[in-house]
RNA sequence: CGGGGCGUAGCGCAGCCUGGAUAGCGCACCGGCCUUGGGAGCCGGGUGUCGGUGGUUCAAAUCCACUCGCCCCGACCA
């Protein structure tokens, strides 16, 4: 490709709007532009980059069987209707009527569509397994869109499907995904966890995402390095820090106009562990007490997980009416509604509200006290300890950018996706379901991969792997050398852009940076006096002088080095 | 959905508080000269519904109301 020709439209200043590095980098090296908020247009380099994503993905998913098809955006609202989620979904779905007045909606994912199809097709045992994948535009009208391609109301998605007999096979089918998964990042040269995930509504009981840390993710992971235990923050496990025994007679003590933990703590002189945090929530039948430790936080999906439903904080309001006392005097003592409360309070001595204005009680038991449900709720927290080895656990911003969740029947149940086993028995479908977000992979891989002055793609994700820029294009030796370089390199498989722009060389430098291609051939006039040319490696920033004729050998040796472990 | 911010040339911004003459700066862009190893220099060129609508006023980019769009934090995220 010539950069002469190209729409490769650099910009010198950061768009006002971006905040996330790789949306900054993606939109002033020319890869991507805006819409309307949550929607991008990929413009050439930035298409090439999804396609590199693209063509990995196939190549490991067909290396598990899987195969790839394409379904449709636009679904009939009858099989959403039939699973439930057209009612359990809410504003973040796209619902419209066609010309007749039927129902529809733009697909958020592939589950409905892909058990109708199975629904109707497989019928015997000697269908089975099957994993079909599509990698398809999906739309979400997302909430809050945000950091450029990282979360968007239309992106492209790899989903695949997989449809088992039986639990056994539905195992190997997820063990299947994940070797294809760890295949694809690493081939896309990026730094990932696997976690454990929260199956969340999904439905089905296993779940794992795969995480690409990043300061700019939107998650948060637990990760113990002692034992290898990784849990998304949503669910992971922890042991907080040790209390010390207190001798503490059961009393109340005036603690006038302390409300919050930090106050009653300063005026008391007592450590904030030592408190129980009372939350008031609401489920869908019932008002309920949230018991927490003073210096821990409530992990909401805990508490939904634990109740089996969606809850939602009390406003202060409420909790007057609900309780008869204020918030900030509220406590476990004596307390009529029911009550759940973190494990970490199991064992020890605390001091809580006393359900009376301006009044804590000190001394609170466990067991004695009071009697709650047990239910592991806190947030997991740096420096706590792991629940399998002990060792501390640190947290983690990371980036999802694949997950794969074990559905079982909860589609093709609705969906009646059965078949006739050896007995000639009906039987339900065991299904699984795997995303990847190429998007995500592209965003990720700019974040993870990048310097002050731009870009530095994995060379294998890169819109191009070589780079050559004349840097004098008045000067017709380089020109000459140049050309003959480019044809070259484009002869002997390298895909290669020379930037024959009639431009200066500092722009040629600065542009070549941004846009980040791995290898850079550099045709200057002081070094062609000396017969040769310089080989720059964007990532390291090495340079090498090497005569014309040695450029492909030298480049191939450069090329193997920056691929990541795994090839096709 | 709650909180905050922003909308003026292709991009980045000033002007607005305290209303007034032709709306300005940098970059980009177009023409010319010059230059060619890290976003050069000189000369000439403005390409604008000041997001929109309504109002106040002799007069609105500026004040008021409504509205649309975009970003950030939180909630949500199948």
């Amino acid at each position: 490709m010539r950069l002469s020709r190209a729409f490769v439209p650099t910009l010198r200043q950061v768009p006002a709007d971006a905040e996330a590095v790789s949306h900054k980098l993606l939109v002033r090296a020319g890869f991507i532009r805006q819409l309307a908020s949550g929607l991008y247009l990929f413009l050439p380099l930035g298409w090439r980059v999804m396609e590199k994503i693209h063509a990995i993905i196939r190549q490991e998913m067909q290396r598990i069987g899987a195969q790839e098809m394409f379904l449709t955006v636009l679904h009939p609202a009858d099989l959403w209707q039939k699973t439930g989620r057209w009612y359990e979904i809410g504003d973040e779905m796209f619902r419209l009527k066609d010309r007749t007045g039927r129902q529809m909606c733009l697909g958020m994912t592939h589950e409905e569509v892909m058990a109708w199809l199975a629904s109707r097709e497989i019928k015997s045992y000697r269908d089975l397994p099957q994993i079909w994948y599509q990698i398809q535009t999906k739309l979400r009208d997302e909430a809050r869109p945000k950091s450029g391609i990282m979360r968007t109301r239309e992106f492209i998605m790899k989903d695949s499907y997989s449809f088992d007999m039986d639990e056994e096979g539905l195992e190997r089918s997820y063990q299947l995904h994940i070797e294809a998964y760890n295949r694809i990042f690493t081939r896309c040269g990026l730094r990932y966890y696997q976690v454990e995930s929260d199956p969340g509504m999904m439905g089905g009981a296993t779940a794992h995402e795969f995480m690409a840390p990043s300061p700019a993710g939107e998650d948060d992971v637990a990760i113990c390095d002692g034992c290898g235990y990784k849990a998304n923050v949503e669910l992971a496990k922890s042991i907080p820090e040790g209390l010390q025994p207190q001798q503490w007679e059961f009393e109340e003590v005036h603690t006038p106009d302390r409300r919050t933990v930090q106050e009653v703590s300063e005026f008391l002189g007592i450590e904030p562990k030592y408190f129980i945090k009372s939350l008031l929530y609401f489920t869908d039948s019932r008002p309920i007490l949230v018991l927490i430790r003073g210096d821990q936080d409530l992990q909401e999906r805990k508490l939904q997980r634990a109740v089996g439903g969606p809850v939602r904080a009390a406003s202060r309001q409420e909790v007057e009416q609900t309780l008869g006392v204020e918030a900030g005097f509220i406590g476990p003592h004596e307390q009529q509604i029911e009550l759940i409360a973190d494990e970490s309070l199991k064992e020890g001595v605390f001091v809580s509200g006393a359900n009376r204005p301006h009044y804590h009680v000190k001394g609170l038991r466990p067991g004695v006290h009071f009697n709650p449900r047990w239910a592991d709720l806190h947030v997991a927290k740096e420096g706590d300890r792991c629940i399998h080895c002990g060792s501390p656990l640190r947290i983690e911003r990371v980036i999802e950018i694949g997950n794969i969740f074990k559905l079982g029947t909860k589609y093709s149940e609705p969906l009646k996706a059965t078949f006739l086993d050896e007995q000639g028995r009906e039987r339900l479908i065991i299904m699984g379901s795997y995303g990847i977000g190429p998007a995500r992979v592209m965003a990720a891989a700019v974040e993870q991969c990048h310097d002050e002055n731009g870009i530095i793609w994995p060379i294998s994700i890169a819109p191009y792997e070589v780079m050559v820029l004349p840097l004098n294009m008045n000067h017709p030796e380089t020109v000459e050398t140049s050309e003959s370089l480019y044809n070259r390199l484009l002869s002997e498989g390298f895909e290669t852009i020379i930037d024959d722009r009639p431009e200066r060389a500092g722009v040629k430098f600065k542009d070549a940076d941004l846009i980040g291609i791995p290898l850079q051939v550099v045709v200057g006039e002081k070094a062609l006096q000396e017969g040769h040319v310089e080989i720059k490696v964007r990532k390291t920033g090495e340079r090498f002088r090497v005569s014309p004729e040695k450029v492909p050998e030298r480049l191939r040796e450069l090329r193997d080095n920056l691929m990541p472990p795994i090839k096709n």
